[in-house]
RNA sequence: CGGGGUGUAGCGUAGUCCGGUUAUCGCGCCUGCUUUGGGAGCAGGAGGCCGCAGGUUCGAAUCCUGCCACCCCGACCA
């Protein structure tokens, strides 16, 4: 296995490199798609455990919806279809045929052209709510906390594994409300189970906040966010949740009987994590050695490296490494001992460290004649020869440490690449230069936001959450502003 | 959709301008021996409709025509 590509080199190189190369995914046959492999499914796996506790402990349940969106839905609530018209598969027939032209190849039929076109979802509000419209008649059917598990399509013009592919792998969570003080709550709440998602589990600090109106969802009244910095300096979108209002309620007649059987609109929430945050994931914490995983998403926690040069030594290892495995299963760590023959020590070495396993034990001669182990972390890649009886204790504290450091190490980094800016100069300087978030006055039209993309392809990642109120100038046009928002270029 | 580019083994490539032995090299793969505390060494081996279809020619990876696919830069975007 080659050596990456240096992060500071080539950015978008070494984490192309990096994605094939620790197994996680590739680029399919059908252009923009990807297959996540075994180990990168597995992570996707472990995002989905945590998140889906998260959902079931707020009171959601699943369901699942289809995949195919009948023309005539999907242009109901017409700001939703408007954004999402230009990147939509359609499916326009349902048969082939063989080709009389071509031996051996099919055709699409001509006479299987179906009536009405299906697009294939690029997000289920309207699918949703038209079967919403049937669950709902009075209040006491509200409120509907539902989450789909799925994969939707957008036919992007540019793709890249993880951030940006054709088709991806996403939750969805379509709410519906009595009041629009509760679909607004739900709507915050369910951005503050993504941050704590991100921080917590991700080991990445998100800086919570809105989206500009240039920025929201399309159909939405006000899109939540959290915003993530990478190594490269650029912002990216971790997760959204957006308060709809009554558009789709409007859209597809969802009405209910109210206490005092007065028909009113129903009030709708969605939001949504998707594959994109493995992609996060990889860009926030990996170095030139690899990826780094924080401890409470590695499909791995520990392996075990055996260094042997007969049989007799490796039988006399794989019983200790064995033992030791069974030991640390006990207390919730997921062990792997590569006994392979087939490779050598050094290789696996460079793998597992490939692949972000937290931690990597080695054990040799030497470490079973001294009764010790050989301990290397993979976030600073320190080594250290622990005695065994103690190494079960050791690895646990790790866990934590790890998961800790890394956290620190991002947040540290997103902090140092954080700048107050009060000059349009000075904001140009950074944003073509390192990079960052970068926080200043902005005068709240859409013209100066655009504007500014024009002039610097930084946009505004987000107006902060709870931010103080402060006095000041827009950046760009000199008029009056209330609060900072964070400017980024963004993925 | 506009501009540029590339298709040669699983991957990365040389050769294409100027047609001429058996299509080059590296990684990976297979076999054997030696190795194994940081990505092993040596020896041998397998693997190609040179993107597809036509054409020019004694002869085409190379020249011509058409088609297809993909990549990069824009616009769009979780």
């Amino acid at each position: 296995m080659a050596k990456l590509t240096k992060r500071s080199e080539n950015y978008s190189q070494w984490y192309n490199e990096l994605v094939v190369k620790a197994d996680l995914a590739e680029n399919s046959e059908v252009r923009g798609c990807m297959v996540i492999k075994p180990y990168g499914y597995s992570i996707w796996e472990k995002m989905q455990a945590a998140l889906d506790k998260m959902f079931k402990d707020t009171g959601h349940t699943n369901a699942y919806f289809p995949l195919f969106v009948p023309k005539s839905l999907f242009e109901a609530e017409e700001q939703n279809a408007e954004g999402f018209a230009k990147e939509c598969a359609v499916v326009t027939h349902y048969r082939l045929k063989n080709d009389p032209e071509k031996k051996g190849r099919l055709m699409v039929d001509p006479n299987a052209k179906l009536e009405e076109e299906l697009i294939v979802r690029p997000t289920s509000e309207a699918i949703i709510w038209k079967t919403y419209k049937n669950w709902i008649q009075s209040y006491r059917d509200l409120p509907i906390l539902v989450n789909q598990w799925a994969n939707v399509v957008r036919w992007e013009m540019r793709t890249r594994l993880f951030l940006r592919t054709a088709e991806f792998l996403w939750q969805e969570g379509h709410t519906a409300h009595a009041t629009k003080e509760e679909a607004i709550a739900e709507t915050e709440q369910m951005l503050k189970v993504y941050a704590q998602f991100a921080e917590e589990f991700m080991a990445l600090p998100v800086i919570q906040g809105l989206k500009t109106a240039n920025e929201r969802f399309a159909g939405a009244l006000e899109t939540y966010c959290i915003e993530a910095l990478m190594q490269d300096g650029k912002a990216l979108q971790a997760g959204t949740s957006h308060f709809l209002g009554q558009n789709f309620a409007k859209a597809f007649e969802v009405k209910f009987a109210n206490k005092e059987g007065q028909q009113e609109y129903v009030w709708a929430t969605s939001w949504g994590v998707s594959t994109r945050l493995i992609g996060a994931l990889i860009m926030a914490h990996s170095d030139d050695f690899g990826l780094v995983l924080p401890p409470k998403l590695a499909p791995i926690h520990v392996v075990i490296v055996p260094i042997y040069k007969s049989m007799e030594q490796l039988d006399e290892i794989s019983a200790y490494a064995n033992e030791l495995k069974a030991d640390l299963q006990k207390v919730g760590l997921s062990v792997k001992y590569d006994d392979r023959d087939t490779h050598k020590p050094g290789f696996k070495f460079a793998d597992y460290e490939m692949k972000g396993v937290p931690v990597r034990i080695a054990i040799g001669p030497k470490d079973m004649e001294n009764k010790e182990v050989e301990i290397a972390r993979r976030d600073t890649l320190e080594k250290q020869s622990i005695s065994q009886n103690a190494v079960v204790k050791h690895v646990q504290n790790l866990m934590t440490e790890i998961q800790d450091n890394i956290y620190n190490k991002a947040k540290d980094y997103r902090t140092q690449h954080t700048h107050t800016v009060d000059s349009y100069d000075e904001f140009k300087r950074i944003v073509d230069g390192d990079g960052g978030f970068v926080s200043a006055h902005w005068d709240g039209t859409p013209e100066t936001e655009e504007l500014i993309k024009q002039e610097t392809k930084a946009t505004i990642r987000c107006i902060p959450l709870g931010a103080l109120e402060e006095e000041g100038k827009c950046i760009r046009t000199g008029k009056p502003s209330k609060q900072r928002v964070i400017f980024a270029k963004a993925y």
